[in-house]
This record gives C-alpha cells, structure tokens and sequence, in this order.
DNA sequence: CGACCGACTTGTGTGGAGAATG
DNA sequence: CATTCTCCACACAAGTCGGTCG
C-alpha cells in the first residue's frame, strides 16, 4: 500500500476513474407570504423578490449583535441597494428607517413550528434527506464507493467573517449552475445540470481531487466538494503527513543546534530566520503568510508578527529575558503568552526592533517563502507546519507516558488522555468560547456528586456488618470516583477544545496504541466519524507503536 | 522576486438528534 | 411523556503552501 501511494505521488494524478451526481443546489427562493410585511418609515412597502430575499437575510441575523455594527449595516446596505428596482432605489435611503421586525417574528415562528413539527413530519423530513445523501452524498472513485464531504453548494446569505472582518454583512451571492465546474473522468457518466440550464463547465482533470468547484464572490476564491475524510485519498494524504512529522522527529536535533547556530549569524536575515523558527518549534505558532490590506482581518501568524506584538523584559518577576506575546492570530483567536527565552534570542530581539514603528514587521527580513525554501533544504518535505503536527504528536506521547497510571481504572485513564489531548491543544492555543450552559452543567454534575455522596455515607450506616456493604459500598464508591472525574475534566476543558489537535495534528495511532495496550474501548477515545477517519491507523498500530 | 491563483488542510461555532432526566 | 442536556455532523471561514507569470 505504501509503495502504492508512493507511485501515485510520483506520476501527479489522483485517480483513474471519478464519477458522481454533481453538487445538491441551494433551494429556491421562496416569496414571503402577504400578511409579513417589510416597514419603510413606518409605512408597509412590498419589495421585489430580488430585494425582499436579501432583506429577508437581514431580518434572519436581527438578534445578532453584529447587525448593529457599522461595517455590517454599510456592506449589507450597499449590497441590497445592488439587487433593488430603481424604484425601490430611491425610496429607500436609509437602513435607520428600514424595520425588519415583522419578518424576523415570521422566521422565528417558523422555526418555533418546525420544532413542534409531529414524529411523523420529522420522519418524512428524515427521509428525504437520506434519500438526498444516497443519491448526492457518495462517488465512485477508481475501484470505492467513497463519502463526498460536502455535495451541497452553500446557499446565499450575508457573509459574516470572524473578527473584524471588513467584509461583514456582504452579500453572499446564489450559485447557479452557470457557475459551477464539474470533475470527473471522460468515461463516467457526467452529473446533469437541472433542466434548462448548464455547467460552467465539466473537466477531466485526474491530478486534483475536487468533483466540483465555484468561485465565492467575497474574497474570490475557489470553494470545491472533495471526499469525506474516511475516504481512501484522504487517509493517504493524513498518513503521509504524519510519517512526514516522524521523519523530522529524527533529525530534529539537528536543526535545533542549526538554528541555535544561526542566531549567531552575521546576517540579518539569517537570524530572523532562526529565531522565527524557534517560536514556530517551541511556542507551535503557524507560519503566518502575509495577507491582503482590507480583504481579511487583521490577523499573524509566526512571519507576520508586527513589533507591537511583542513586549521584551529583561526581567520579570524572577524570570530573566521573557518575551510577552499578544496578537491576534488564525479565525482572530487571541494568543497570550509569556516565555523566557535564551539570552541570545532577546538580544536578536531587541536588535530587530531598533528603529521600528509599532506596526513594521518584526521579521522584515522574512517571509514564509523564504522560510519553507531554507526549510525544505533541511529536510526533504519540511515546511513551518509541520512543527505543529511534529510537537503535537511528539507531546501526546509523551504526555500519555508519563500520566497513564497502570493500576488506575479506565475511567482515570480516560482522564489521563484528556489531560495528554489538553497539553496538546493548550500548546496550539485551540481555544473555545466556555459553553453558554457551562456554569450550569457543572452545577448539575456537582449536585449528583453530593447526592452520590449521601447515597454512599447512608449505605455505609445501613449495610454496616451486613455482607454486602462491601460490594454496594464499592460500587457507591466507584460510581462516585466517576462523577468526580467527570467534573474535574469538564472544568479543566473549559476554555479549551480538544477536536482541532485531535482530528489535524495528533498522529492516531499513538491513540490506537494506547486503547489496546490499556484495554481502554477506542469508542471512549473516538466517536464513529473520527473512528471511520482514522480507519487505517486502527488497522495499523499494534500497542507498541512509536510515533 | 512578488503578486496572484489554485488546491488543499485547519479551525470555530451552531443546530438539531438523540440521550438523559424529572 | 415532556423537557433539558450533550454531543455530533455540518457549515463554511481562514489558514498553509506550491506553482505560474510578468
């Protein structure tokens, strides 16, 4: 197999044989009924359909705080003026004056009824979107039957970026069948546009793997429909990245000393260089490509950092040379931290902000480019992220040696891989918002804890010199230990996720080695997705695995 | 080079199904 | 049996990185 997927590699293409249903459209808009109405300056005003689906999106994110923010309103507003009649064009002059509620009300009722909709309603509902799944969800690729990840194309709404986007409230325009591309092989039988219209386009191109693709009108990019992870191209590819993280685990201390080496450099660039690699080695920063002015949020990664990002102390409570960061990085998650680092790190540092504005670049001698090329001369397919996979994994191993406690129950050691995961994830700054339910479910939990507790003391008096309280007695006990540490990952996973490290950077079979040589039931470490997906490192690990 | 594009991976938030609970 | 809670699948945004072109 590996032999296999190496030849595949070589020659470029992907596949010999594709065929598929195309893409699942966005359905139709459909008019509001007569009785909802849209209010200008107080007074009913009917729109055209073209206006009145735009508005509708408004009237969906009313309760958004993000309504209320001016980028928003101003894209939205100039947007919906695009799709008015000239009539309406000029009666419409001002959003201020424009109130949605009545529609709002309407969207929400609907949705109200859809939850009261009776077992049968929802059934039928269920029904028909497996039939769409049977039909749309699955391609033939070469000799499988393979899960696409995403057949529906994405419908129009308001595009809402995260952070400060200054693209917010834009309007995200329907996609027809005019501008969609198909993929699949010559000889299969071609997906059919609907009735009167066509495809963009339908090609035959085996060196990529997307069955369909569209350019998005925000940021003009392509969006595509590729396989279900559980597909044997993605496997593959997973695999190959992570053998890819153990081949640099091997020759790691090499380009530690290298780069230790080049912070010494008589060149510039070449301690730049060397210095954004050891945050991207040590601190798992992304490698942070240089993004367009007013297309995105304002947001960096390793190369990008700006001097503002920054803060150097000689000294900091009893720690010499720490370097604070703060900055907004990937999706505007903010990254905080504190780090001493080596004396000589914090010299470069201090030398690299000389003469610089808060907003020049920390590394303007640097840019991932340059970063990936010297990279990849150390090490046939290194680039920046694959640190971040490489640190990941490395750390989940050892994390899970050095806590996994062999006389401890499985639940313990369910803990105890928790805690491996969460290492992992604090070190990538997977963050997540604390649930809304947070507080309230920890009290719910705390509140069983308690009763667990008087259940256990009371049956301590009752079952006193009786044969059995031994066994109750433990069972009271263990179930007690249960909720304990039920609560006590629950707290400690509060600002923290763990899916992001544990579907992209944690190698699976450290995880599968783990199960079997623990006994621990893999269902307790994987759901069924995550299990299908990582189908071939189940296959492959045996309990001694090393990563 | 550097801008731009294309293909692919990585990331967070959410809605709804199904489990748990009263 | 209704209500609440939890977790998963999904949506889709936002990264990385390599290639091409002038």
């Amino acid at each position: 197999a590996l032999a296999l997927s190496m030849s595949r590699a070589t020659d470029g293409s992907k596949w010999r044989f594709l065929e598929h249903k195309g893409p699942v459209l966005a359905p139709p808009y459909e008019p509001l009924p007569g009785h909802v109405r849209f209010f200008y300056d107080g007074k009913p005003m009917k729109l055209s359909a073209a206006a009145e689906e735009v508005a509708t999106f408004f009237a969906k994110m009313l309760d958004h705080e993000y309504t209320t923010k001016d980028i928003f309103r101003k894209n939205f507003y100039k947007d919906w003026r695009k799709e008015m009649t000239s009539e309406e064009k000029s009666k419409i002059t001002d959003l201020t004056k424009c109130n949605f509620t009545e529609m709002s009300e309407y969207f929400k009722a609907q949705s109200e009824a859809r939850k009261q909709m009776s077992k049968e309603e929802k059934l039928k509902i269920r029904e028909e979107n497996e039939r769409i799944l049977q039909e749309y969800g699955f391609c033939v690729m070469d000799n499988h039957k393979e899960r696409i990840g995403n057949f529906r194309i994405e419908p129009p709404g308001l595009f809402r970026g995260r952070g400060d986007h200054p693209k917010m409230g834009m309007l995200k325009r329907r996609i027809r069948p005019e501008d969609i591309i198909i993929n699949c092989s010559k000889d299969s039988k071609h997906p059919k546009p609907p009735q009167g219209t066509r495809w963009k386009e339908v090609r035959h191109d085996n060196k990529v793997t997307w069955l369909v693709s569209w350019t998005e009108n925000i940021q003009g990019s392509i969006k595509y429909i590729m396989l279900n992870p559980s597909s044997r191209i993605k496997g593959e590819k997973d695999w190959q990245k992570y053998e890819t993280a153990r081949r640099l685990k091997k020759c790691v201390d090499r380009l530690r000393a290298q780069y230790r080496d080049d912070w010494k450099s008589k060149e510039m660039r070449i301690r730049q260089r060397a210095v954004a690699l050891y945050f991207i080695d040590k601190l798992a920063l992304r490698a942070g490509n240089e993004k367009e002015e007013g297309e995105t949020a304002d947001t960096v990664g390793c190369c990008s950092l700006r001097v503002e990002h920054i803060k150097l102390y000689p000294k900091m409570d009893d720690q010499e040379y720490v370097v604070e960061f703060d900055f907004l990085g990937k999706d505007s998650i903010r990254y905080y931290n504190k780090m001493p680092v080596e004396k000589r790190v914090f010299k470069n540092l201090q030398l690299f902000l000389e003469n610089k504005q808060p907003e020049d670049d920390l590394f303007d001698r640097l840019n991932t480019s340059i970063l990936n090329k010297h990279l990849q001369e150390l090490m046939d397919g290194l680039t920046a992220k694959v640190f971040r996979t490489y640190n990941a994994s490395i750390t989940l191993q050892q994390q899970l040696k050095e806590l996994t406690s062999p006389e401890e129950s499985i639940p313990a050691k369910i803990l105890s891989y928790n805690r491996a995961n969460r290492a992992v994830a604090i070190l990538c700054n997977h963050q997540r918002a604390p649930p809304k339910t947070f507080e309230k479910s920890m009290q719910n939990l705390q509140t069983k804890i308690d009763e667990k507790q008087k259940q256990l003391s009371t049956a301590r008096k009752q079952l006193k010199g009786a044969k059995t309280e031994h066994k109750i007695g433990g069972l009271l006990e263990e179930q007690l230990m249960n909720l304990q540490m039920q609560a006590t990952d629950r707290e400690e996973n509060k600002q923290i996720a763990l899916g992001t490290s544990k579907l992209n950077y944690l190698d699976p079979r450290i995880s599968v080695a783990w199960v079997k040589k623990w006994d621990v039931p893999i269902e307790k470490i994987y759901n069924k997705t995550q299990r299908e997906k990582f189908a071939w490192a189940i296959d492959m690990a045996e309990e001694d695995y090393e990563f």
